[in-house]
DNA sequence: GTCTATATTCCGATAGAC
DNA sequence: GTCTATCGGAATATAGAC
């Protein structure tokens, strides 16, 4: 877990250690730290992530994420401006989406739907990957920022793809309707935490949700092929 | 739309209106109206619901709910106790969820999937049905008790009408699958209103995610027709 | 039941010393 | 870059008059 190597340089000691050190001499870094710039930043944003995630924009005080990050709220301020730009900032894509879709879309048009559920799960396992998606998810229904981004994210990956590599008009409903089924999962299996499905396997998951996406990414829907 | 009513007798003028008015001689109503209870409780919920949808929890507060509901912000307190108390009131299920759930189940097993994603559409199409729905959907993710009220209901009403019409030992998984697709497109159609999903028919939604639910619900799920 | 007044708390943001 | 001190404001909730 990434908390505990967190709370191992927390809340009561960081602040003296790190206060005055401006920069020591350190001859093992060839030309020392870059100045005016240490890992602060980073740490604050790590704190603002799991604060994000767990408790929403709203609940999340910017003294509660300098405590977190054993850093000085005033700190926060100057990094990110305000408390808005931290949220931003703590909802960038963690991840090269394009290299993920690509991915998923190129191999055999068969078992997309199955890739589609098994990255998307991964995503969503992985503790560094996590909680900027939980950011974004839980503030699409709330941020406005968020519920962009969130739309961009599907048009540019989803969409994007499965119209660059079709002529069919009905991609975009296509991979809206995917995404939709995406989101649902997600929701329900790792944010919200309903069982049975917050404790079943990824192989579950895939097998059961797969084929549903593969319908709609590939398969008929609607009465014919094409909706408008 | 109830926005216009709402506005009729909006915030400029209901204060003064109400106030002072303890009750006038009014012999058109024959015996008076009756002591200790007012349509005040009912306005205040109302304008809650709109203001928590719209809003958040968090970005909703007692004076604007009181401001649009025309009334004091002592008031609200005194009837709710608490702002926690006016979101619970303000997510009490507005329908039978009980008969709604029969009417999806009983008919034709063929069309369970469409029938369900109709009646859903029905719901967040009803001006009078949405907001409590919304408020649960927002702060599902957020608030403790919505999720838990959002759970319930999948328990309840999806799952617990597909457990007691089969023996099959998938099906909370089942219900659960299909409330995670509902919930989804709700989302993204009506929540975050990503195009063009937001402006399809009822009908073009039908038909492309009615057979995604029917295969949840009573087809092939996993390799065979159980999982654990 | 309705309203006035206020107690209490806590937040985001700023100014400026070191 | 880092931190202290504080401003200005808004929120929920309470106490009590009418």
């Amino acid at each position: 877990m990434a908390a505990a190597d967190e709370a191992a340089r927390g809340v009561a000691g960081a602040t003296l250690v790190r206060s005055g050190t401006k920069h020591a001499e350190n001859p093992a870094t060839p030309r020392g730290r870059r100045p005016g710039q240490t890992d602060t930043k980073k740490l604050i944003l790590e704190a603002a992530g799991r604060l994000f995630a767990s408790a929403g924009y709203e609940r999340t005080t910017i003294r509660a994420v300098a405590e977190r990050a054993g850093v000085d709220p005033a700190l926060v301020m100057h990094y990110f401006s305000s408390k808005e730009g931290l949220l931003r900032a703590a909802m960038e894509w963690p991840v090269d989406v394009d290299q993920i879709a690509r991915g998923i879309f190129e191999g055999d048009p068969e078992h997309i739907g199955e890739r589609l559920v098994r990255t998307v799960c991964g995503l969503w396992e992985d503790e560094t990957t996590r909680h900027p998606l939980v950011v974004i998810l839980r503030n699409s229904v709330q941020h406005e920022d968020a519920g962009r981004l969130a739309s961009e994210f599907v048009r540019q990956v989803i969409v994007g793809q499965l119209v660059s590599r079709t002529d069919d008009p009905s991609a975009p409903l296509r991979g809206l309707l995917a995404h939709s089924a995406l989101v649902g999962l997600v929701a329900v299996r790792y944010v919200i935490g309903i069982e049975p499905l917050a404790s079943a396997s990824v192989d579950e998951v895939v097998q059961a949700a797969g084929p549903a996406l593969q319908r709609y990414l590939m398969g008929d829907i609607g009465a014919g092929d094409e909706v408008t």
